[in-house]
DNA sequence: TAGATTGTTAATCGATTAACAATC
DNA sequence: TAGATTGTTAATCGATTAACAATC
């Protein structure tokens, strides 16, 4: 028997629902609804029941979704019930920024480790961490079982770097690089390029 | 008569197409197809043709496409064959981060001014720009004209901060605040949460 | 010319929306 | 109970792919 893969679509939106949960939480409130949910995040309420129908029943009729239950779910789907030890690789401006980021805590990832090339930044502190030597990054990486890297070294670097957290056995990678980058089946990469964002909005924009 | 509009979804790819092109015409290449753009992007080569025809004929039958002139009618597309000032608000890490990245030379883009609620910080500078009060955002901005902002402060502040953005002019904001903007028609938002991208991947990972 | 590759059409595939019975 | 809202099905809508004539 083969159970039809959940659409990676409905997986990306997993995260925006969790993160609108998160903040109602926050808010004091206990219940929600898909209308209400949809309202904020400018998604139907018909596609998020839908969403969420892919991998249970979290509702009850007549008065919607308890908060933090739905919360938990999503946090138990995403994997994200527990904390991911994280590398990142360059400590430039983007690099430094991330290893310093409180954005990620209590959201299923910490900063375990940095890397640079750079004999000049090799040793100096950034945030709570001392770079270390990128020389070091394939044994470093591997020894501490890390899975998942944030990538902020320039785009002429990036591909080689990609290949090494991939040998270090690196599941998954998040390229601040503008540069799309060639990985083997079963390495996952998601971009953030806020050029790329920019152009798209231009595209609307007169003048 | 009514020219049925672009998808969206085939707006966010020609930034991609036009970032890819870039590199190739750096690495001295003059021609090349949709098929080996699709290689190094993961994209079919079909898709490739049927985007860029939307726009117009820009191939030659067994000949492909010229990186250099594909990469110009691409930049007109986006309407990034001009520099675009952008205002940055947040001096925080990633504020600062924005305000000194360099990825933003020669891709349509340019900070003009940062801007910081924090009196400590009012004043001094990050990169080459003076902190400015975010008590003056909205003069600063609509004087200066500026119809693109970044936005770095912390999610609790950032709706008010878009709807002073939206209200001295903006017509797009790219929110790094993680959480979801309500603005006016007319208004775009572009998210980078660097989270709901590790999220994204962590649903996929074992363990 | 022969080979390659475009631009485009039609077919397929997948995602979104509308509608409503079930039920809290 | 009456009202509200879920979970799900079927219908619609949109995006991707395959295929190929045109032509460089």
């Amino acid at each position: 028997m083969t159970t039809k893969p959940i659409p990676d679509i409905v997986v990306g939106r997993l995260p925006i629902y969790l993160r609108a949960l998160q903040r109602m939480a926050q808010e004091g409130r206990r219940v929600t609804s898909s209308q209400e949910l949809g309202e904020r995040l400018g998604i139907s309420a018909a596609q998020i029941r839908k969403d969420l129908s892919q991998f249970g029943e979290f509702g009850k009729q007549g008065t919607g979704y308890n908060i933090e239950f739905l919360a938990q779910q999503l946090q138990n789907i995403l994997n994200v019930d527990r904390v991911w030890d994280v590398a990142v690789v360059g400590a430039g401006d983007i690099g430094s920024a991330l290893a310093r980021y409180q954005g990620l805590n209590n959201r299923g990832f910490r900063v375990a480790m940095i890397f640079d090339s750079d004999p000049k930044k090799v040793g100096t502190k950034v945030g709570a961490f001392v770079v270390k030597d990128s020389a070091k990054l394939v044994p470093e990486v591997s020894k501490a079982g890390i899975v998942i890297a944030m990538l902020a070294v320039p785009a002429s670097a990036a591909q080689t770097v990609a290949d090494q957290l991939v040998e270090a056995g690196v599941k998954a990678i998040l390229n601040y690089a503008p540069i799309s980058l060639n990985v083997p089946q079963g390495v996952r990469v998601q971009y953030i390029d806020p050029v790329t964002h920019l152009q798209r909005m231009t595209y609307y924009l007169d003048r």
